[in-house]
DNA sequence: AGCTAATAGTTGTTTTTGTAACTAACAAGA
DNA sequence: TCTTGTTAGTTACAAAAACAACTATTAGCT
């Protein structure tokens, strides 16, 4: 029989990885800027994707609509974002973020890009662009 | 400023990674095996190294002691591991597979295994070195 | 139109996790 | 020996996640 061997183990790694490179950013966000994790997500996608439905973010991201759901309720609640109801579809609502929401989407996206840096300077240029493709595929 | 882009953000990548990658996997140990995922890694971990105390766990894994602690408790009800208190330190609990928990952690790890190559397959050989030599130094 | 099924999003309930406080045993110095 | 501090592991309580059930709206079929 083959030896195991959890070093190897991908789901293993990846999860090792996830939490490691994941839990000094969520001090930003959380101790800082008093954000949940899907809170934050949420935020980012808005962010980068511009308007969306609560629908949209659980395809671009998987995250579950429930979380969804209590995600844009948090984030609407400290007005950084609005819902506008769809004219064509009443059950749709267009998230939007405000102007307060843009402003603090840029700062953590700005110290993401940062942390993200420091990140990427443990492996080099060749690896950096390896590991991003093979993610890619991995997530695809 | 430089524009932010999530896809090159590594922690959403890794984490993306990691949850699709480790899904499917998850039926296995808790569908077929009734297994929470704490449970699993700690089953592994003792598989692969043999005998330890829940402190090695926590110093190998970076899993938090209060989950190795319940993980533990669980897997003792099943039968698949036994505590032995240490005579040098009465503290130590040292744990060990009993032979169904031994069985139970070769069937996980040969489905582990096969899982793993068909996660492989989507990568080239020298893709597959990369990443693993990538998340290893993240994770170091 | 009227029925059934599907979709968008929310809410309620149960599990699981995270945090902090706790017990028990050891260690090291006055 | 008697503090004081540290370590191993458990437990209690609060926060978050998962899961299922729900409302409202739309779509598709007859």
């Amino acid at each position: 029989m083959p030896e195991f061997d959890l070093a190897r183990f991908l789901p293993y790694l990846l999860t090792r990885a996830a939490e490691e490179s994941s839990v000094e950013f969520a001090r930003v966000y959380k101790d800082r800027y008093g954000l949940l994790r899907p809170e934050w997500r949420v935020l980012f996608h808005l962010g980068q994707g511009g308007e969306m439905t609560a629908t949209d973010i659980g395809h671009a991201s998987r995250i579950h609509k429930t979380k969804i759901s209590r995600a844009v309720a948090g984030l609407k609640k400290r007005r950084y974002l609005v819902k506008t109801q769809s004219t064509q579809d009443r059950r749709r609502e267009h998230l939007t973020l405000t102007a307060q929401g843009q402003r603090v989407f840029e700062e953590l996206a700005k110290e993401a890009a940062g942390y993200n840096q420091r990140l990427l300077a443990k492996l080099t240029p060749s690896q950096q662009v390896v590991l991003r493709e093979s993610l890619q595929k991995l997530i695809g």
